[in-house]
DNA sequence: CTGTTAGCGCCTTCAC
DNA sequence: GTGAAGGCGCTAACAG
């Protein structure tokens, strides 16, 4: 494998040309580049960002952890963030956390240790220890879809909050009184925000709002629909505080033989966008994952290339919302 | 940000006394090894793996490519890959080359670039340039999902072919006669090998054997089935070489008034697997693809580590078959 | 068990 | 417009 050297001696120039070639290349003569690309071409040379890297003190990398892979919600993340990274010619290094605070600090690390030139975290329990540590080497982070309140750092999530006060209001609207929130576990903000929101719709209709924590998996939707359902006065519909808690509410109603939506109505977050499931089941609230990741990674870039270097920025993007087929009056109606 | 030097002032030692606290703790003494863990801890060092790449000559980082993010299909294989890494201390550079070769072969250079120690990829087309484009530089690679005839070069894959066969003999066995196949681009090996075994099955049977080839796209998938079913003696089966052409079969069926599986049964490829998708619907091959991944990861690592340097290996999976809602017996049986 | 020297590939700086 | 010197952070090789 070829090195600038290499190049250089094949094309006799120093190698300090043979790198203006391929840097600045104007500044070079034409005939002199010439035999400088020609000797490239020979030599199959491909340069080497390593010594690049170690030499600028920048890798032209950034990297982003994501918390569970296998969630479409990632998916659209890890799009965003590769398609506004490309733009500015930075690759990017990605990882995921398996939600847990433990693989996330050593995934951090690992990002550290390959000197990536700034941090996208989507994180598990949104604890300052994360953000400290990336900041303690003095790089900078941008925090997606998770609140960080008094912390001094880049966000970029939606107002979930609001969002679930109209999802929810969208059940009331239907004719829904009995309504359950299946939320995820409450250290984590977004699921206690979620259960803030749908307790303050319940409150303006002057309806009791009973929640369960639980996880953002179909597992824990399974096991909180279950206990929820179990009662002969059971909710006719259940809000969810993620795709896979509504995913394992279905699976609950069908073990007790509901039908979905004629006895039950389900409507959730974190919906993944239309166009990247076949035919939609469930009615929710649908974030703009793809832009904000997006624009979390321009905030970033901001950051990295210094055109930006005020105090954290918390940009909240807006909810849409879609109805699908999981949700109908309630029965008897 | 600390560097090794600084790590040793402050604990009074050589840089190449830390270097041996963090790569070799056995060859240092007790005490100065606590020492310079002292000044490591004071100091929040973390070790450049830049530096040490450029030194070592290898960056512990392997590339992978896939085709398409938004398939789960590519979702397990990142987490077979990454999985597989993890053990042996590697990082997974991943880059998606959204089905173009152009973009593929652009990624393959800034994986490159980035002296990755080892690639793996899941081609588009599986031009045998891709492949020797990596080689040049000396560089170990492994080919995902694609068969490779007459190339020296690893390879991990299913039989496909025979795959195929079989599934259309689950077909034909539910009492189908009028089957029809859609496939992907003919120009991908797998788009042909599937078509082959479907027809294979079918002269077995003494039946015709109609097949369209497109993409591995729904709408691709819709639009041949909307061919294929516009007929009065419309097939009562397709087989699908892929889910997603399988979904867009499904969206025609619906749009054209038909019932799967009552009217039309559809079976496929590249089915997700169980695990991943709330209540699977369609009926079909699984393949192994973590596991794939995996072992092809290890292939890779073989090299890499020089515990293999022979010919290229090309290591075939079973696959599976998997029963859901989207097949019956023919309509008026 | 510890230290010194030198160089991995590249580019900043300065000189010509 | 071109080149030489030096160093980014780290460790292989050798010396003590």
């Amino acid at each position: 494998m070829a090195n600038i050297r290499d190049v250089a001696r094949h094309a006799s120039v120093a190698p300090m040309t043979v790198s203006r070639v391929l840097n600045q290349p104007d500044a070079v003569s034409v005939e002199t580049r010439m035999r400088v690309e020609a000797a490239i071409q020979e030599l199959k040379y491909v340069p080497n960002m390593v010594g690049q890297g170690l030499r600028k003190r920048r890798t032209m990398a950034l990297g982003l952890l994501v918390s569970d892979i296998t969630n479409p919600f990632a998916i659209q993340q890890i799009q965003g963030v590769t398609r506004a990274a490309r733009e500015s010619d930075y690759t990017v290094i990605f990882g995921h956390t398996e939600s847990s605070p433990a693989e996330e600090m050593r995934q951090l690390r690992s990002l550290i240790e390959r000197r990536v030139d700034g941090v996208l975290l989507s994180p598990v329990y949104g604890t300052p220890e994360a953000i400290d540590f990336v900041r303690e080497q003095s790089l900078p982070i941008v925090v997606l879809d998770y609140a960080m309140p008094d912390m001094d750092v880049d966000v970029v999530r939606c107002d979930t909050r609001a969002a679930s006060r109209e999802l929810t209001r969208y059940v009331l609207e239907r004719g829904h009184e009995r309504i359950a929130m299946l939320s995820g576990d409450e250290a984590i903000i977004t699921a206690r925000d979620r259960a803030t929101g749908f307790q303050e719709a319940m409150a303006e209709a002057g309806l009791p709002a009973p929640v369960s924590f639980g996880h953002y998996t179909s597992e824990s939707g399974f096991e909180m629909a279950m206990g929820m359902l179990d009662s002969p006065r059971r909710p006719t519909a259940l809000v969810t505080a993620s795709n896979f808690i509504a995913m394992g509410a279905a699976e609950a109603a069908q073990e007790l033989g509901l039908a979905v939506p004629d006895d039950l109505s389900i409507v959730t977050f974190d919906n993944a966008r239309t166009d990247m499931v076949h035919d939609p089941f469930f009615t929710g609230v649908v974030q703009p994952v793809t832009e904000m990741s997006s624009a979390a990674t321009v905030m970033l870039l901001d950051r990295i290339l210094g055109r930006y270097d005020g105090p954290g920025r918390d940009e909240i993007f807006p909810t849409s919302f879609e109805a699908h087929r999981s949700t109908a009056p309630p029965p008897g109606t």
